[in-house]
DNA sequence: TAGATTGTTAATCGATTAACAATC
DNA sequence: TAGATTGTTAATCGATTAACAATC
């Protein structure tokens, strides 16, 4: 009885809802209604009711939702919970940022070791983690398997580490080079394009401001 | 006549865009159809038709599209082709990647300058940038106005670090702090929000699982 | 000219919003 | 009980896909 098939907007939005969650927490609020949990998320109660709606009955009529029972049960979706050995192909800043995310091994991520072709950075421990070399990168999972492959490696080679990670039995790929890498279908990969981001907000800047000079322009300072 | 306003949906595609169109004009091809472009970025031709003619008539029947010229039309309609001048507040690994990312000068961003408050970075240049107190972020602006701020420090200060961009003048803000910045209307601001990519990543990797096992209890080996 | 491929309109599909009965 | 708020159905809106005449 497979329940329907979870859209992908959906899905992207839960990482948010776990976020807002951990904060309710934090500050100590226990419940909270789709009404005011869509005010502070910038989404509406009638969205927020339909997406967690799409996992059981969850709330309850005239109280709401209770927050660490909502917060855990999407944990629980997203596939938190879990303890995720991980393997990161590049040590520079990326890969580094990654081995050492605050939070990180708290929520089960454990970065076992770093790849990397660059002499000076390879036989170093960086924060815990080790720098080996990016040619022991296949024989490594080997005797160490992974789930999880960081690709944060020059485009140039990321295609060519990432099959060497789902060679050696890596089923996830969170890619940062600035290309789709290519899986077959019983891998998945998220390919995270800082950049375009960057561009995303570059055209909204770009945007705002042709809108103040025609605004400007219509209303000439005096 | 301001055409209708073109759909979030449009804009997130168009660094896309960018993307493989330099690397075709990189591969050395110059024309190329809504067809084969779809192929390989895995978009119907129809939807690429629709999202290129937002943006007016830049093809060519019987032809198809000059990748030079639709790339450089689509560079200009991100705001690239500008100089962004960008201050980095964190000069931890997100705040060093961002001042040295591969090609981002050659882009027109120019990272003027990081600041932390660790003093065994204040003072150093890394990679080309100068690292100051982060007391001095205000200061500095005042002499040295930039338009993108970067704020790659831990959650807890993040929103009063955007303030004093914000107050310095700055005009966009490119936020890699695990929270949503909130900020005044004629100010833009992306959240990153790394993490949640990788919750994605988590989220089908143990929906893929989950699925393998359905199939494996269906089908028992032998 | 014939073939290719766009620009664009119409049809479909899916996601969001609105509304309200159910119920805590 | 009365008030609040969900779960859920129906209505709306927007985005994607299909189709095809226009035209290079």
């Amino acid at each position: 009885m497979a329940a329907h098939r979870i859209s992908d907007a959906v899905i992207r939005r839960l990482p948010g809802y776990y976020r807002y969650l951990r904060e309710l927490e934090k500050i100590g609020i226990t419940r909270i209604s789709s009404q005011e949990l869509g005010a502070r998320m910038g989404l509406t109660a009638s969205q927020i009711r339909q997406d967690i709606n799409c996992f059981g009955t969850l709330g309850q009529q005239g109280y709401g939702y209770n927050v660490t029972e909502l917060r855990s049960h999407i944990a629980g979706i997203l596939g938190l919970g879990h303890k995720y050995k991980m393997v990161i192909a590049g040590a520079g800043n990326i890969g580094q940022a990654v081995a050492w995310y605050p939070g990180f091994s708290q929520r089960g991520f454990d970065p076992l070791a770093m790849f990397d072709v660059k002499p000076d950075l390879i036989g170093r421990v960086i924060r815990g983690v080790p720098v080996h070399n990016i040619t022991e990168l296949r024989p490594f999972l080997q005797e160490h398997p992974a789930e999880i492959g960081v690709v944060a490696t020059p485009a140039r080679v990321a295609q060519q580490v990432a099959q060497q990670m789902i060679e050696g039995g890596v089923r996830a790929i969170w890619n940062f080079a600035p290309l789709d890498l290519k899986v077959p279908p019983n891998v998945v990969a998220n390919n995270v394009h800082l950049t375009d981001s960057l561009l995303v907000l570059t055209y909204r800047l770009h945007q705002m401001e042709q809108n103040e000079e025609a605004a400007d322009a219509n209303n000439p300072e005096r």
